[in-house]
DNA sequence: CGAAATAAGTCAACATGGCTGACATAAAAT
DNA sequence: ATTTTATGTCAGCCATGTTGACTTATTTCG
């Protein structure tokens, strides 16, 4: 029980650890690798989206998203639908940023799935999706999944 | 590969929810309770062991660290074999932090498990073991491990 | 023994990224 | 026409990371 407190934190910080240089070389955080994540990964997502995935004021998010809609690695357009939102979408700079930032993540979770064998990664599978506590997040992990958000 | 990321990201996001509700009331971050959890884990634990484990700062840790043994949650007493050192413990209050900090996250851990079942928490370990970069690191959960640090 | 290395602590200053609270604007919904 | 919703923005606070400089006590090593 307290070794699965401990393996969330290791793997985390060790996971986290090679991102985090490549942003500093851009002047980013953290936070800014989590925006471009999720936009890359669900374009057009809105953001009242993005907040509820994050979990973070409108206030903390605006300036992380504002540096990175200024400096060109995000866009912002009006939705068709509802116009008061705003769709985001990585620009071809933004896009070339999330991979190098993913690189080194997948490479390591590449490599610990390839390490670990298919049946040890339908068990990790298992357990993170019941460590994560609401139904709906766990819903973005459902198989074959074509639909987005 | 992407989703392994994402359910790192989710699952590190709601483990850390609880216990940060219960470290406010405290005044206390989630740097207080990292102390609290590895000094609660390995009963004297020096400071340089415990910066090794954190990858944080000299004064970083001093900072939460002071205000744990001002406050009465951790003891500090100079080692016997090298008098420069300082071993930590957790005092009877401190234990009682611990606890309540860790108390929703092993509900959380010990759900997962339970929800997923033996062969599953296998996988889990297995893949969370082959993220962790650093043979040291990953040899701390050696099984049946009665030799700590 | 004396010099160098090590464990720890401290001061100061700075950056990131959370937070609250208050308020503004445009668009949609009722 | 009013209210609600999506978004943005200003200001300020706090926690926690950073670098750099320097001190003290103790151990290790030539």
């Amino acid at each position: 029980m307290r070794q699965g407190i401990e393996l969330l934190f290791f793997a985390y910080r060790d996971f986290t650890a090679e991102p985090d240089a490549i942003l500093a070389r851009y002047g980013f955080g953290r936070a800014h690798h989590r925006v471009v994540h999720f936009v890359g990964r669900h374009p057009q997502l809105t953001v009242s989206e993005l907040l509820g995935i994050l979990r973070i004021t409108k206030q903390s998010l605006g300036r992380v998203l504002g540096q990175l809609v200024r400096q060109g690695f995000i866009t912002v357009r009006s939705g068709s639908r509802d116009r008061r939102q705003r769709l985001l979408e990585l620009t071809e700079k933004g896009c070339e940023l999330e991979r190098q930032l993913s690189e080194p993540q997948r490479a390591r979770i590449g490599h610990a799935y390839r390490q670990a064998g298919a049946a040890a990664v339908e068990g990790f599978r298992k357990v993170m999706l019941a460590v994560i506590a609401g139904e709906a997040d766990r819903r973005r992990f459902e198989r074959a999944s074509g639909a987005d958000r």
